[in-house]
RNA sequence: GCCGUUGUAGCUCAGGGGUAGAGCACUUCCUUGGUAAGGAAGAGGUCAGGGGUUCAAAUCCCCUCAAUGGCUCCA
């Protein structure tokens, strides 16, 4: 006979134990053991994460959570976030709260300050306070409360933001939790105590709207992160530090790949000739891949006339945010800075008849487009005003949709793959079905759009999220997303099915029936663009570039002037092996030439004296390796080509 | 676009109401050196731009521009 009052209690391991009702997570980790205990900090109860001391009253699976678990981690610094707003209260009374969630690496707290003001230089005070606070080791108290009274007790202290909060809020599911002073509206969990918070750091101060919508006031957003240990925030700070050397805006100017000038006006990057160069090999190895996959190559104008895109509805939709109308001397003809290849590209593919043996066509450009992003949006390369996309439009019949969403798939991923680009996640953006005039087109040719993607992505067995209210206005996307250095997550290769250009722009093709159909159009670019790529791709290599891309791949350094001639002519026996780079002439000692050469992170180093010009060599020195010894040109030519294979 | 921060030599930065500083880079000279910085001298700035306060502004105040951290937006 089973005892009424007992529970049991699985764990991830598949063992079970009997415990009484009522057992907390806390209770159950230290009948396991005591340092279990002490590390314990949440509990996976079932799907949901508990306070470890919340009472448990049914047969569970339950998961001790610890520092070491993603959801510890979130639990953890949702607590740091109420120890902050505890802080924040007791050094400037008055202040309201609006949310303050855990985030991927830390938390925030958005406070409406009234009267206060802070900074920055606010930081060690706020920081000081938070720690004082820690050491009183102050419970966090789950307290379910009724919302009538809940409102009630808002209502006093005056906080008009968690009225709001709790205006959608059920009776019933409504928990406020106090620890020390302080007392927050909140669903949980939460760690034991602000004790185990040992280490804090506030990083920055911004501003953000109330609950994420412009037309709401601003709040101060301020973003910390704490540790339960000194060295591990000393750790995370130095690894910030380091992220920061990465930097795309860093390297370009170090290693002379970019610039912006003021003159030149605001996100126009200026490819310096290092830059270029990267940009070219990039852009010749896509086009080697494109060629091989049947794409065929166009070229359009970078303007267009304005009927072009009220046409394909871009007018519309971002016409008044955009840059404006170039005139003419003719009164009424207009032209836009083209801000999407597509519309063009649908013109090319009206220059024919199309038959569906034709099909599918694949039109590719790197095609270069106009966009007025938003001043405060501009972010080095990752966000500019004129970029260059590797673009192509896939025009095919509809029973070909699945099959050429797959071929961009696999065309996608050998580009990142070639690339060393590993760590992306798969995004389908579908359409906010909340939110459905802000597309056009049919729901029946966007379910079908949808359900190709998702499909097709299904097929590839790549893992994906799902995001709703991502997709473009004409379309579904599959993005590839990736992360820069300091952890900003950007959208690189996009893959589009679109049903309504072809439409709005009347395209056909004669099927095998004779009759006139309408093509679908596939919009695709694996870069994205070569302005974001590339910022990425610096901050992945720090700079260090994979051989075929180095914009110089040796730098030939005489040990004296004596060997200069040698120098160049070595120098031209490698040219003609299509190995790109220069000889250093200056008056420097090896060492220094040597120096130089691996902090502007050249892979090879060709060192030439007079032992090697007796010899007919050349001395091999690898960037972060040193000497490889001797070879002579022919052998050098024939190893480089090894290592430089894409 | 919104909230905040920043703007001093090519770069990285110090200074902070009383005639502008360092290191690196650059130029010249010396040095001809064998695997991560040879030495010396020199040149270089309307202190982002404009307005104001002041006997005096790079420094304080306002505006503009740009960069930057977020928010919003992102075809």
């Amino acid at each position: 006979m089973k005892d009424e009052s007992e529970i049991i209690i699985t764990l991830p391991d598949g063992s079970q134990r009997n415990y009484p009702k009522g057992v907390t997570a806390m209770q159950i980790a230290l009948s396991i053991s005591e340092g279990l205990a002490r590390n314990v900090i949440a509990a996976k109860v079932g799907n949901e994460v508990w306070d470890p001391g919340r009472a448990i009253e049914e047969n569970s699976l339950v998961k001790l959570l610890t520092w070491n678990d993603t959801d510890g981690k979130a639990t953890f610094w949702h607590s740091s976030a109420h120890l902050l707003a505890e802080a924040l209260e007791a050094l400037y009374p008055g202040v309201k709260f609006g949310t303050g969630p855990s985030l991927e690496r830390g938390f925030y707290y958005d406070v409406d300050l009234g009267e206060h003001s802070i900074s920055q230089d606010d930081f060690p005070k706020i920081e000081a306070k938070m720690l004082e606070l820690a050491r009183q080791k102050n419970e966090y108290v789950r307290q379910p409360i009724g919302k009538e009274e809940a409102i009630a007790y808002f209502k006093e202290k005056g906080d008009e933001y968690k009225l709001e909060l709790l205006d959608g809020l059920e009776d019933g599911s409504i928990t406020l939790y106090q620890q020390g002073n302080f007392t927050d509206l909140c669903k949980g969990p939460h760690i034991p105590n602000t004790g185990i918070i040992k280490a804090i750091k506030l990083t920055n101060i911004a501003g953000a709207y109330w609950r994420n919508k412009q037309e709401n006031k601003m709040l101060t957003r301020i973003y910390g992160i704490t540790f339960p240990k000194q060295k591990e925030l000393d750790e995370h700070l130095a690894l910030m530090e380091e992220a920061k050397k990465r930097d795309h805006r860093r390297l370009g100017k170090d290693l002379e790949l970019f610039a912006f000038s003021e003159k030149v006006g605001q996100g126009l990057p200026l490819w310096l000739p290092k830059g270029a160069m990267l940009r070219e090999r990039l852009e010749s190895f896509l086009r080697k891949a494109q060629t091989r996959a049947g794409y065929l190559p166009v070229v359009t104008p970078h303007i267009g006339s304005k009927e072009l895109y009220v046409t394909s509805g871009h007018w519309d939709k971002y016409g008044k945010d955009s840059f404006q109308p170039i005139k003419t001397p003719n009164i009424g003809e207009e032209y836009l800075l083209k801000p999407m290849n597509c519309p063009h590209h649908c013109e090319i593919y009206k220059t024919s008849p199309r038959s569906y043996k034709d099909l599918p066509i694949r039109f590719a450009e790197f095609g270069t487009v106009y966009r007025y992003e938003q001043s405060g949006e501009l972010h080095g390369l990752t966000r500019v005003r004129g970029f260059t996309q590797d673009d192509a439009h896939i025009f095919c019949r509809p029973d070909q949709v699945k099959s050429e969403f797959l071929k961009v798939i696999d065309l996608v991923l050998y580009v990142f793959n070639s690339l060393g680009f590993d760590d992306y996640s798969a995004q389908i953006s579908l359409r906010d079905p909340e939110n459905k005039q802000k597309y056009i087109g049919a729901d029946s040719d966007w379910e079908k759009a949808e359900t190709a993607i998702i499909e097709a992505a299904a097929e590839k067995g790549l893992e994906t999220v799902t995001e709703l209210g991502e997709a473009a206005f004409y379309g579904p996307k599959l993005d590839f997303m990736v992360r820069d250095a300091l952890g900003r997550k950007w959208q690189l290769g996009t893959i589009q099915v679109d049903y309504q250009l072809p439409q709005r722009f009347q395209l056909e093709y004669t099927g095998s029936d004779n009759q006139k159909h309408r093509p679908v159009m596939i919009h695709r670019a694996p870069f994205g663009s070569m302005e974001r790529f590339i910022a990425i791709l610096i901050e992945n290599t720090a700079g260090q570039f994979p051989l075929w891309l180095s914009p110089d791949q040796i730098a030939i350094l005489p040990i004296s002037e004596k060997y200069a001639e040698y120098a160049e002519e070595v120098f031209f026996q490698l040219q003609d092996h299509d190995i790109r780079g220069f000889v250093d002439h200056r008056d420097e000692k090896i060492g220094r030439k040597i120096r130089d050469a691996e902090v502007t992170k050249v892979p090879f180093m060709i060192i030439v004296g007079e032992k090697e010009m007796e010899e007919g060599k050349i001395s091999i020195r690898r960037k972060g390796e040193g000497d490889l010894g001797s070879l002579t040109i022919a052998e050098f030519a024939d190893f480089f080509k090894k290592e430089a294979k894409v």
